[in-house]
DNA sequence: GCCAACGTTGGC
DNA sequence: GCCAACGTTGGC
């Protein structure tokens, strides 16, 4: 099976790339949408996950990778909702925003533009490495 | 601070 | 089963 990609969200006043790095990796849970569970669940361990912080930051700051599938949510009172742990790869080089993600002709499929609420989300390969590309190049010369 | 989008709840 | 009211998320 081939690896998957996906999208995370957080708050960085909750818990920031910082903090996950400082841990080396955390127990994703507090998911409480139905949409972003299903995601969850279809996590598999080693599936890449980028890290994206909202609100204060608007920036897809770094890599985790899936180190364990989807279990009961500790936090949840019905099991119904789940966790998986997630574990730091890398930080982005440089952090790419929400705007030029949207400025990205290439990623206007992104379900990050398309349903901003979301918290949990597959990406296509594609964009995937699109996005890893404006974080390791100069903002003058990504257009390419 | 405001508001749009979306989800949930509850009255009918 | 519909829909109005309300709460939350998150961009602006």
């Amino acid at each position: 099976m081939a690896r998957r990609y996906w999208l995370v969200k957080s708050e960085p006043g909750a818990y920031s790339w910082g903090d996950f790095v400082e841990e080396a990796g955390t127990c994703w849970d507090g998911v409480r949408n139905n949409a972003a569970r299903l995601n969850l669940i279809e996590m598999r361990k080693g599936d890449l996950v980028l890290f994206y912080h909202s609100v204060s930051d608007k920036a897809v700051v770094g890599i985790s990778r899936v180190a364990r599938e989807s279990y009961p949510d500790p936090t949840a009172d019905d099991p119904r909702w789940v966790a998986v742990d997630l574990v730091p790869v890398r930080p982005l080089r440089k952090p790419v925003s929400l705007a030029r993600i949207k400025a990205e002709p290439r990623l206007a499929e992104l379900a990050l533009v398309r349903q901003s609420r979301l918290s949990v989300m597959p990406i296509r390969r594609a964009e995937f490495e699109r996005i890893l590309r404006l974080g390791e190049t100069p903002a003058s010369a990504s257009g390419r």
